[in-house]
RNA sequence: CGGGGCGUGGCGCAGCUUGGUAGCGCGCUUGCUUUGGGAGCAAGAGGCCGGCGGUUCAAAUCCGCCCGCCCCGACCA
């Protein structure tokens, strides 16, 4: 490719309204341009990344077996009403009525789909297992797109689906699919953990995401360094430091005007971990008050696994409910339903009179109140490790990949069924992978780039080279340049050509900013005998070759990396 | 959906408080010079100041409504 007839509108500053290191510089590079709040045009290099690494993928699942297919966008409603997700999902489809006044909707994903197309074709156990992927566009109406590439209404997403007779066979899936998501991420040359993940309303089955460490993540993972236990904030478990608590004794004291958490134990004099903190929560089954430490936050999605959907209690029902105000209400003298964090069983702690002015101190957890214990805190940096009592470590993370063990959440619904070899009648076991190859694009960028613009693994990168011809109007640096590039591009090499006609600081701190693996250099040091420059844009190591030999040192570079 | 911020040539911004000529840097065009780190000089092109309405002799500037974009939160099956 010459540069010269590549479009790839680059930026001298940062775009105003991207935070995110990888939007700005996918912006500033020339590979994306944003259409519309979540939308965005690839240009020809942010295509580039994309297809490379779309075949990474391809070839890992292809290697496991499973078989691309293509299924529409455009969907009728009526599968999403069998799956019974269609009245599940509120606004985050796009929903639209075909001229005929069929609703329809355009696919977020592509369970009912793939399920619909099962239900009819898969017959028998012989027809099984079967794995089947798809790369194609999805669309959400996401309440917030955000971080340029990483959070968009309208994204590219590898989602691959197996279908199999039993759990066994399910299983054997999974891990395979475990094993192609390491291998692809490995070889896109990003850093990753695979972390236990929250399977949301899929009830007791398993789920991972792959995690790869950025602080423009929107996911925060918990890591143990000695075992490595690994698993999302949304699930993580911890051992809290216990508190010294004070002997148990019942004892109303007043708290004028002391609400809050931090109002309480400096009133007090004690330490926020000595006291409880009650929150009241509507449910459609009534009323319901959970409590954690005072020092420790609460974590709705741990909440909701047990309680179900439910909404933060209005003052005048906190009134209603408890008889006292927010800043008053404990779980004494209350007949409702009540859950209690598993760090508060055993301790001492102070909780509210539910009597405005006032708090009780002395409460012992299980014997002067009970309550469902239950973990439904968010673990915190420090804390001691499930398995293995190390410190946790946590991180911020970008999900890049999900897999799901689905069960028959949907071939149930939708009649998916197989006869097994009694002639019995089964429904098949599902499961689904996915992959967004932007985010992974994305990662690379958060993870490598340095000041100078983006710093591309080489599996990834739009070009393996970059060559730049300082002079292009010198005869001399021109055909040796020409030559190398033909060479090069011969020996299967993706190469770009810089040969405009502008100034060299423009073509380094271009070439720099879009971050192919190796620049070569050729000017007047090259023409004078000096030797072709090739720079590692990584690390910035640099070399020279001979002309004659260029050619072979850059393709033997390029195996090394 | 709740809270906050911002909309002015392609990009980044100033001007708005205190109404009266639309400005800067980058980029773009042409010419000359330059040619190993986002060049120099000169001459140009390019803007219904997000939209609609109001106040006023006069609105980028004041007021109202709407739209768009970004950030924080909620949400993300």
């Amino acid at each position: 490719m010459l540069a010269s007839r590549l479009f790839f509108p680059t930026h001298k500053e940062d775009p105003a309204e991207a935070e995110a290191i990888s939007h700005k510089l996918m912006i500033r590079a020339g590979l994306v341009r944003q259409l519309a709040a979540g939308l965005y045009i690839y240009l020809p290099l942010g295509q580039r990344v994309i297809t490379k690494v779309i075949n990474i993928i391809h070839e890992e699942m292809n290697a496991i077996g499973a078989q691309e297919l293509s299924m529409p966008v455009l969907q009728p409603a009526e599968i999403w009403q069998q799956s019974g997700r269609y009245g599940e999902i509120g606004a985050e489809m796009f929903r639209l009525r075909d001229r005929g006044g069929r609703d329809m909707v355009l696919g977020m994903t592509h369970e009912e789909v793939v399920t619909w197309l099962a239900a009819r074709e898969i017959r028998s156990y012989r027809d099984l297992p079967q794995v089947w992927y798809q790369t194609q566009t999805k669309l959400r109406d996401e309440a917030r797109p955000k971080s340029g590439v990483l959070r968009t209404r309208e994204f590219i997403m590898k989602d691959s689906y197996s279908f199999d007779a039993d759990e066994g066979a399910l299983e054997k899936n999974y891990r395979l699919h475990i094993q192609a998501y390491n291998r692809i991420f490995e070889r896109a040359g990003v850093r990753f953990y695979m972390v236990e993940s929250d399977p949301g309303m899929m009830g007791g089955a398993t789920a991972h995401e792959f995690m790869a460490p950025s602080s423009a993540g929107e996911d925060e993972v918990a890591l143990c360094p000695a075992c490595g236990y690994a698993a999302n904030v949304e699930l993580a478990r911890a051992e809290p430091a216990r508190p010294q608590f004070p002997e148990p004794g019942m004892k109303e004291v007043a708290t004028p005007g002391a609400r809050t958490i931090e109002e309480v134990s400096g009133f007090l004099n004690v330490t926020p971990d000595l006291l409880i903190k009650s929150l009241l929560l509507i449910t459609e089954r009534g009323p319901v008050l959970a409590m954690v430490r005072g020092d420790q936050e609460m974590l709705e999605s741990k909440l909701a696994r047990i309680i179900g959907s439910h909404r933060l209690a209005e003052p005048e029902e906190v009134k209603e409910v408890t008889g006292a105000e927010a800043g008053f209400m404990g779980p004494l003298g209350l007949d409702i339903r009540k859950i209690a964090d598993q760090s508060l069983e055993g301790g001492v702690f102070i909780v509210g009179a539910n009597r405005d002015g006032f708090h009780i101190i002395g409460v012992a957890p299980g014997q002067d109140f009970q309550a469902e214990f239950a973990d439904i805190r968010r673990v915190r940096q420090g804390e001691k490790c499930p398995h293995c009592n190390a410190s946790l470590k946590l991180e911020r993370c970008i999900e890049i990949g999900n897999i799901f063990k689905l069960g028959t959440k949907y071939s149930g619904p939708m009649g998916a069924t197989y006869l097994d070899e009694q002639g019995q009648e089964r429904p098949v076991i599902m499961g689904s992978y996915g992959i967004g190859p932007a985010r992974v694009a994305a990662a690379a960028i958060e993870q490598l780039a340095d000041e100078k613009g983006i710093v591309w693994p080489l599996s990834i990168a739009p070009f393996a080279v970059h060559l730049v011809l300082v002079q292009p109007a010198d005869s001399q640096q021109a055909a040796m340049a020409e030559k190398l590039y033909l060479e090069l591009k011969s020996s299967g090499v993706d190469v770009l050509l810089d040969e405009r006609a502008i100034s060299p600081g423009v073509k380094f701190a271009e070439a720099e900013l879009m971050g192919c693996p190796v620049r070569v250099t050729i000017g007047k040091r090259a023409v004078a005998g000096g030797g072709v420059e090739v720079a590692l844009r990584r690390g910035g190591e640099e070399q020279k070759f001979e002309a004659g030999e260029a050619a072979a040192g850059i393709a033997s570079l390029l195996n090394q990396a």
